[in-house]
DNA sequence: AACCTGCGGGCTAGTTAGCA
DNA sequence: TGCTAACTAGCCCGCAGGTT
């Protein structure tokens, strides 16, 4: 059986792991009685975690959001796949990032197990990225754009189309999507009333927050399941 | 031997959702 | 609306192992 520190890991690592969890089921990954976990839940607390419980029906307990970022445990594919999607982002299509991508792994890099320093070594050493001349997006627009997609609000941008016509546009917008280094905005025309991808390099200004229509859900899960 | 700490069981209260 | 089931929370108690 796990002692009280290493169990105490292990609960906060099924914690983010999985946004809801009943006390039974944490109870039997530990090992452990439902009594147990409680007291673990109100250790968890004491250290300054915020654990969220919801009594009745498909209650359970819950880790919230903290002021702070709390220290992530990752098993070891988890680790390195973030190591390397952090070094890819440093030579990304995302401008503004690059630094703080380069600063990240370098500190996740300094806790990681040899073996596992081993392997990421490995891929940046071995892997080549091919610099691409191309449009880039600035990192605040880029997060502007998905916070829009997150919380239903129309964004007005100029499109350019195939002879190069530059237009403005109205959207709902529905996802950020990347494709060949280029990443598009796929949404809802509401001039044109059709759904449309555009690319983001281009000028984007957020208008007013609208409730996103289902048929948008719809459409842009349609859209994205076929090509762009 | 006494004390402390951790664990687990049992009971009860309160909350929530589903159902007749 | 009332009942029931499923869930967390609080409290109390006993047991086991380690420490003083």
């Amino acid at each position: 059986m796990l002692d009280t520190s290493a169990r105490l890991l292990r609960l906060l690592s099924l914690l983010q792991s999985r946004r809801d969890w009943p006390s039974a089921d944490l109870a039997e990954r530990l090992g452990v009685a439902r009594r147990t976990v409680r007291r673990d839940v109100e250790r968890l607390r004491g250290l300054g975690y915020p654990v969220h419980s919801t009594p009745g029906v498909a209650g359970g307990y819950r880790l919230g959001a903290g002021a702070e970022l709390p220290p992530l445990l990752l098993d070891d594919e988890e680790a390195v796949a973030v190591a390397v999607g952090l070094r890819t982002a440093a030579g990304g299509t995302v401008e503004g990032i690059e630094e703080t991508s380069l600063r990240a792994p370098a500190k996740l890099e300094q806790v990681l197990p040899a073996r596992l320093r081993h392997r990421v070594n490995a891929l940046q050493t071995h892997t080549v990225r091919i610099h691409r001349d191309g449009p880039t997006v600035d990192a605040g627009l880029f997060t502007r754009v998905a916070a829009a997609c997150r919380d239903h609000e129309r964004l007005r941008f100029a499109y350019t189309d195939h002879e190069g016509e530059v237009t403005m546009r109205t959207a709902e917008p529905h996802s950020l999507v990347t494709k060949g280094n280029r990443w598009h905005l796929v949404g809802w025309d509401t001039g044109r009333i059709a759904v449309a991808a555009a690319f983001l390099d281009v000028g984007f200004e957020v208008l007013e927050p609208v409730e996103l229509k289902e048929r948008l859900h719809a459409l842009g899960r349609r859209l994205l399941s076929s090509r762009i």
